[in-house]
DNA sequence: TCTTTTCGACAACCACATTGACCACCCTAA
DNA sequence: TTAGGGTGGTCAATGTGGTTGTCGAAAAGA
């Protein structure tokens, strides 16, 4: 990559307009926008009697699924040990959110599913995701949320959404 | 907010079309575009020298900035204790990206100001956001990036960017 | 059948945050 | 001028969520 010739871009323009907008506003942007509509989600979530979700939490469960999981398979898809698997199906499961049943067809196995509790918030979540894409579609015009939305993909893929995410950041 | 109907609509769509797109589509693209900035600026440092840089350090530089702050004011920023702020600066210093310099104005007071080496991490950053930005400028073609930008902004506005990430997502 | 793999658990440990306590220092008002 | 309150930095104890290592039981494959 040509960066070096950027650095002495960047640095020039400190003296100047920006060529059009700042690199750094992309990512800010994208994180902000992410960030608040979370952030939205939660309160809902919390006004709707589950104050004690966190946004990590819908990815675990989100990851269990309809169908329920391995802890192994959890981890996987966390991108986190079996073992810190196990911990995080512990803390949902004291909150009610899911629960280990023992598999039939295979004695080593405990099925992680979620309750109904859980796939009621999860049935929630969506619901809220959507009335927040209705507010946006009515700031923005629905043709134009929609044009953000095919351009995103069309950068980053349809790629199917990771979730591991949970220490991804992390220092 | 009218979500009650919303789940109705959601449950009911299962079986059909969506809208136009699922809400949940929304905040999965801004984070994984997000994601993707981030993933491919932290494979251009680890290439130019800065390999034990992760998204945290960039957060907390960016938080001490080019004058320096106190450590209980980087706490603030970053919306963690002033001993974590701390235990952070003393993380940053060991990799040599920050020093503590005492304040001759104020006994009291250590400033923490980024050394050289995290002044160029900073630089190079912003020329690899400005050198991703145009990938997708070429991708999108620019009035589309453009018009991303701009709809991302009158959305979440122009407010001045949020620190604090770290602990946000935890479990 | 014998070997290898997988699953879930237990234990020890580590990284990063927390709260609480403390002293040194600045600032201001009596 | 001095007493008090607020602020800054550090130490200590603790909590939480992750890690690796190990293990026995059970499944899957040669």
């Amino acid at each position: 990559m040509v960066v070096e010739k950027k650095v002495n871009q960047v640095v020039d323009s400190v003296e100047g307009d920006p060529p059009q907008r700042w690199g750094f506003e992309l990512p800010l942007l994208l994180f902000t926008g992410f960030r608040s509509l979370i952030d939205q989600l939660h309160e809902e979530l919390a006004d709707h009697g589950y104050p004690d979700l966190r946004p990590a939490h819908g990815f675990a469960m989100q990851a269990i699924g309809p169908d329920g999981v391995t802890a192994s398979e959890l981890g996987r898809r966390l991108g986190i040990s079996k073992q810190a698997a196990g911990k995080t199906v512990d803390r949902l499961a004291a909150m009610g959110y899911a629960q280990r049943v023992a598999d039939p067809r295979d004695a080593r196995r405990k099925l992680v599913r979620l309750t109904p509790r859980g796939l009621d918030a999860l049935t929630l979540s969506a619901a809220v995701f959507q009335e927040l894409r209705g507010q946006w579609a009515e700031r923005l015009g629905n043709g134009r949320l929609t044009e953000l939305e095919d351009a995103l993909e069309s950068v980053v893929g349809p790629a199917g959404f990771r979730l591991d995410a949970a220490g991804w950041f992390g220092d």
